[in-house]
DNA sequence: GACTTTTGTTCGTATATCGCACAACATGGC
DNA sequence: GCCATGTTGTGCGATATACGAACAAAAGTC
């Protein structure tokens, strides 16, 4: 690719808007630009542009995103029809399990959630479809790179930061990669309190019809509920039952 | 706001990103062109911007959209808490009226589905998060608009294409602001296969403590499984204390 | 209230981008 | 093969945008 061919100023909008989050719904010109590095002045311009398209509202000091930024996230959602497959099923399993379920895919380094049934019970963590968590400490990411060739695997881990969100976190490589085959062999991978403390989850892989691995599948349960060595005893004969219900219905 | 705090570059390539959808998973630049009513050259670049980027794939034919796309709607969801609190109500509401659950919001003349529970049932329709439809004539949009100054309500039907989907569809812009006075003033809206034949729903508003619309609720269900005229009885009492429980919740 | 610090806005200029026209390539009909 | 049609890639002049710095306006600080 020419550099003429790349538009710097469709890129540092896309920034702009990556910029709100969690933490930030709210942002000030200023706030805005020492996120993400631009000029003050550049990203004023992106969050007027923003704001003037109905992306984004202007009060006058702070800029908030509005529904129609859904838009774009929309395009891909309904272009894939992963998430609108896979939901009724998920549904279907939270209800059996009593516990959230969800669907994700890799992107990078993380897991994106696609499609989630939440339970009632109160967590930390607020997921919905769109939500990411770093690959190496989740049950579904476990799964998803245990997919890939580990070459492959063992790149995207080295471009991770590989922090100890607890102190049960896997955070040497070679033991994830050692996990990673684990995983393979086993057909699933279960996390006990590596995100955060108090929460376990089992995952497995969602194959289409032609052995590809697709996505991942997993339930989340409080580790105050359910032990860790417990999920596979428990969950693992429903998600296996989901995955080959759904094995002929996706791509 | 000056011409020149306007990022056209920007703007462009936010069209762009909007001309996939549904129908169109995969586009070439001239079909990208096409659809933008935008320049080749133009369509090109922003595509090959959004690729280098890692928001699109490009095959050397046809460009499509990965999950990291989904990073620009996911920092409207994670920074509004409105998704993640209802999720767990409408699961719960879903498995107890055994049909689809979901809460939407107002953009412009569309409703966007910001949360959903679906149950097994076979619908024409696909919704997930992100998903819009006319405000017209879907459940939440007459809830949403009915919040609305009569004046505001007229203003955004003034700026609907409003189509028959179905002989059923009102279209008659007095009958539909007649339609906003009385579902104002018992306090919900029953569709009757307005969008889609053999689709009824019912819808309630979603208030905070102060006593604003944030939101809409609905239950849908296909006809010939609830007459139109049921719903309110049948769901009614449902939506209502969903709507009581989530009330103190938001905002 | 005077001072410092932070934030928002404006401006001139160097630079990047746009849209056009044309070249290059692919596809299909005959 | 050869033209008709449709597509993608590229060079260029005109135009729009980004940058940095300077200025203006708030917001803290003492």
């Amino acid at each position: 690719m020419r550099e003429t061919d790349f538009v710097s100023g469709f890129a540092r909008g896309l920034t702009v808007i990556e910029a709100f989050g969690e933490a930030q719904p709210r942002l000030s010109i200023a706030e805005a630009s020492k996120r993400t590095g631009l000029d003050r002045a550049t990203v004023r311009r992106s969050l007027l542009t923003l704001s003037e398209l109905g992306y984004a509202d202007y009060d006058g000091k702070f800029f908030t995103l509005t529904p129609k930024i859904l838009r774009l996230g929309h395009a891909y959602l309904s272009a894939t029809p992963l998430p609108a497959i896979v939901q009724p099923y998920l549904d279907q399993l939270s209800e059996k399990a009593g516990q959230s379920a969800s669907a994700s895919v890799l992107d990078g380094t993380e897991v994106v959630y696609v499609a989630r049934a939440s339970q009632r019970r109160v967590m930390s963590i607020n997921l919905v479809p769109g939500s990411r968590l770093p690959a190496y400490c989740a049950s579904m990411g476990r799964v998803l790179l245990a997919a890939l060739p580990e070459a492959q695997a063992r790149e995207i881990l080295s471009r991770t930061e590989l922090k100890a969100n607890t102190p049960r976190t896997k955070t040497d490589p070679e033991e994830l990669v050692a996990e990673l085959r684990k995983v393979r062999e086993q057909g699933y991978a279960v996390i006990d309190q590596e995100l955060e403390l108090g929460l376990c989850s089992i995952a497995v892989p969602l194959m289409n019809a032609r052995g590809q691995v697709v996505a991942a599948l997993n339930i989340g349960a409080p580790a105050a509920h359910v032990a860790a060595a417990e999920l596979a005893e428990r969950y693992l004969p429903l998600l296996k039952e989901t995955q080959a219900a759904l094995r002929p219905l996706v791509q």
